[in-house]
RNA sequence: GCCCGAAUGGCGGAAUGGCAGACGCGACGGACUUAAAAUCCGUUUGUGGAAACACAGUGUCGGUUCAAGUCCGACUUCGGGCACCA
């Protein structure tokens, strides 16, 4: 068959027919399947691309027969720095290049045969989407959920912006490599702390890998422990976080992080020149190799001293770089006889050590002793285990007003400030006078200018293009000036699920009755890795906007499916340095896209991805082929009557063993063991060997079966077997049952376990038969015990 | 360092605790052909054996069970995540 032929002929003949139309009247049997949208760039669609869009189609298309009213649209995350780091290497502006790669890839995407609804494309970049980002920014401002601080961000001296903290790889900008540097920036956040717990329990009622949830889990990082507040000798107070409150009073010390704000306050003379040289080394440490944990450890000490509460003995206040500021409170207690860090700490600088805590059943307890046990020296708790140290000495705090149970997360808040030209203007303006004010929402879009010189400067590029940046502010009319920054492209993508199905609306970012039909997303494929990314944003994103009463549901996606990751045939990731990046469209040009879908299908387990290996290809076309010389031969023959029933009979328990095998494994995405089983019956077909009506009617079967996966070459077999309609829009077959009924299974039959041989007999023979006809088959007169499940096995004990 | 996951023929990969290796690639053999390609039909975990068959076998060691690739415990290697989180 000329697979590239009928490519292109079937595709028109779905557009005439709008195949692939999503039917509002028909929302009650929705299923809106998404794969995460994708950035366009300059090069081709890459094997990626093919392995999530076409694949997921796949299930798609299976759902569509089976069906369900499928709403599967495409679109483009379309901001980002690429383009922008491109047209500073070319000069191309951004939105031209990405304008033009759309194109492209619309093109592209097409040609992939995926069912598409095309109707409902979103494009992030352009002024009628981005004017909805904006939107959702306001909302979340006047909810108290965006708020602007003044914080230390990852800043890369190469892109020349602020990064995300998920972006920072061991210490290096995930995007360049460069070492990432700290510094203190006015910038917005989304206060997404605000719903770490509930991000944190909804996870228990969403159908998701378990290994995307833990990474979730672990990314919220609850952790229940205690506060406790000491005073400072001279006046002043500050708080630590504690999991261990039930060794407070082996407290021999405490430290403040670097950045601390109390640091400068309390620091004594004598020690300032010390304090503030160690600040100093301290940001320029944190921009050096912040990953090795085995660094030695070091700090200073402020002079000062503190009060632990609940002995009221004076320890001293250390500076300390292994404090976190942006952890708990940036404080901690140290005991160092039953921390490492603070054990480390406290032996270089030679702070006394005092054990709190002994091993409850006598086994060794060497300091640090970090294991639970049993509390000592510890006045009342004395002789308490560790949990019910902690709560006595929690409860005791509480009492003297100095403390209690706590609960602090590791998640941060979401910073979107990005000091760069290609994204979202943050829709803000800042006025002498009325400080910040928002864009009023009936002037949304604010428009990104076009003309501006992005060159890195160090400063936003929209800083210096003086007709976008000066204002007249809404509310007092003086001059003013907009946020010169634009939005994290991760906003552009935490609600893009919502605006599809209401991507032509002009007068609002989705209508709430509407968008209530259609979320959740039912399935969702995409990358892992944005396990802690996008996949966060939009879950926190959808309650807020939940909250605001915008929308009803609690969660934006209910089932969720990552792809695996196809390696180069070196086995390795595929990367331009490597040489190993493999062009779909080497495959496509010469096969079709049907063969080289049927390949993914085939050659991996999806979840698992793997190397690439060009073998398997020729084969699945081969495979076609086969299949084509069989249906053509039953067509022939499909006004014999068959001659053998009992061959019927064995056919059709194929056929209808296929159907149920090959809808299930779609819709588990085990999409090579759906090709295997299509596999099997074209094989039992070959065997039938006489073409009759029987055959005939196995092989309509068949060329349906193979539908969602080769969706173009079932439609020429269609069409060659006599039908006059698309057979993408025929129902799924539905299996008989009664075909699977068989009158005799063999059943395998093992003597103290081990494998003996089969016997024929009944699927539901009753033990006393079986055990006879397994001794029989053994030559046994007589069994110690016979273990036997019908239709399963026989194990014979003699 | 901590937390997850994985390990099955020459290769990609199948196996709700119940016949390990489905399906395919590759290889080998046969049919068709003057020949080749294409196609069709076989064989293909290892060892021993002419064969029937026997024994061994799912990274390593131990355990639970009538029965373990699958469950449990320890370890090895690889992959992923987090990484001074108090």
């Amino acid at each position: 068959m000329d697979f590239l032929k009928i490519d292109k002929k079937w595709q028109k003949r779905w557009e005439e027919a709008k195949a692939d139309s999503f039917e509002k009247k028909n929302v009650d049997k929705k299923k809106y399947v998404l794969e995460m949208f994708s950035y366009p760039s300059a090069a081709n669609l890459h094997l990626g691309h093919w392995y999530n869009f076409g694949l997921t189609d796949v299930y798609a298309r299976l759902l569509r027969m089976k069906g369900h009213e499928v709403f599967q649209p495409m679109g483009f995350d379309s901001f980002g720095l690429p383009a922008e780091n491109y047209a500073i290497k070319t000069g191309i502006h951004p939105k031209d290049s990405t304008e033009k790669n759309i194109a492209t890839m619309e093109v592209q995407l097409r040609n992939m045969g995926a069912s598409f609804d095309w109707d409902y494309e979103v494009v992030t970049s352009r002024p009628d989407y981005f004017k909805w980002t904006q939107w959702l920014f306001l909302q979340l401002y006047k909810h108290g959920l965006a708020e602007e601080k003044l914080a230390p961000v990852n800043w890369c001296p190469s892109c020349n912006t602020v990064i995300a903290n998920e972006q920072v790889v061991d210490g290096a900008c995930e995007r360049c490599g460069s070492t990432v540097e700290r510094k203190e920036m006015r910038q917005w956040f989304f206060k997404i702390t605000n719903y770490a717990e509930e991000l944190l329990r909804d996870l228990d009622k969403i159908d998701w890998p378990e290994k995307t949830k833990l990474m979730q889990r672990n990314w919220i990082g609850k952790s229940a422990g205690g506060e406790v507040e000491f005073d400072l000798v001279g006046g002043g107070s500050f708080k630590v976080f504690t999991t261990r409150a039930d060794t407070l009073f082996g407290c021999s010390y405490v430290v403040l992080a670097p950045e601390h704000p109390l640091v400068d306050k309390i620091t004594t003379p004598e020690n300032r020149e010390a304090v503030e040289e160690y600040k100093r080394q301290a940001s320029v440490q944190s921009e050096i190799d912040r990953t090795s944990t085995v660094k030695e450890k070091t700090g200073v000490f402020t002079g000062a001293y503190a009060i632990n509460p609940i002995n009221g003995r004076q320890v001293p206040v250390w500076v300390a770089d292994y404090v976190l500021a942006t952890y708990g409170t940036g404080a901690v207690m140290a005991v160092p006889a039953h921390d490492t860090r603070d054990f480390d700490f406290a032996t270089k600088f030679n702070l006394p050590i005092e054990r709190v805590v002994k091993s409850a059943d006598g086994s060794p307890d060497d300091l640090p002793y970090c294991e639970y046990g049993v509390a000592v020296n510890s006045g009342f708790a004395d002789g308490k285990k560790t949990l019910e140290a902690k709560t006595a000495i929690l409860d005791k705090l509480a009492q003297l007003g100095k403390g209690g149970q706590k609960v602090t997360y590791r998640l941060r808040d979401w910073s979107v400030s990005r000091q760069r030209y290609w994204g979202a203007p943050i829709p803000v303006i800042h006025c002498p006078k009325c400080g910040v004010v928002p864009v009023p929402e009936k002037d949304l879009p604010v428009e990104l200018p076009y003309d501006v010189n992005f060159n890195p400067s160090g400063k936003s590029p929209l800083a210096s293009k003086d007709s976008y940046i000066n204002v007249k502010c809404p509310v007092c009319g003086e001059d003013a000036k907009r946020d010169p920054d634009t939005l994290d492209t991760f906003v552009c993508s935490s609600w893009y699920y919502l605006r599809y199905p209401n991507a032509k609306l002009a007068d609002k970012p989705f209508d709430t009755e509407w968008t209530d039909k259609m979320l959740p997303v039912d399935t969702y494929v995409g990358g892992a890795e944005h396990a802690c990314m996008h996949l966060l944003y939009a879950r926190f994103i959808t309650k807020a906007l939940r909250d605001m009463g915008y929308i009803h549901v609690d969660e934006p996606f209910k089932k969720l499916v990552h792809q695996g990751i196809i390696l180069g045939p070196d086995g390795k990731r595929m990367s331009k340095s490597r040489g190993n990046i493999i062009n779909p469209d080497d495959y496509v040009s010469v096969y079709g896209s049907d063969v080289f879908k049927m390949y993914l299908c085939f050659a991996f387990s999806y979840t698992e991805g793997g190397p690439f290996s060009k073998d398997g290809i020729s084969a699945i076309a081969k495979y076609l082929d086969r299949v084509e010389r069989l249906v053509m031969k039953a067509y022939e023959g499909r006004e014999n009557a068959p001659a053998d029933l009992k061959k019927v009979a064995s056919l059709e328990y194929d056929v209808n063993y296929a159907v149920k095998a090959c809808s299930a494994d779609i819709e588990n995405f085990s999409f090579n063991t759906a090709v295997a089983r299509l596999m099997e019956l074209t094989n039992a077909m070959y065997k039938y060997d006489d073409a009759d009506s029987a055959l005939f009617n196995a092989s309509e079967t068949l060329i349906k079966l193979m539908t969602p996966i080769v969706p173009h070459f079932a439609e020429e077999l269609w069409e060659a077997t006599g039908h006059t309609s698309l057979v993408v829009k025929e129902s799924y077959p539905v299996c008989d049952e009664t075909k699977l009924v068989k009158a005799e299974v063999e059943i395998p039959v093992q003597l103290l376990g081990k494998l003996k041989g089969t016997i024929l007999l009944s699927p539901d023979a009753d033990e006393a038969t079986a055990s006879k006809e397994a001794l029989a088959f053994l030559g046994l007169d007589s069994a110690k015990k016979i273990i036997y499940k019908a239709g399963k096995i026989i194990n014979v004990i003699a």
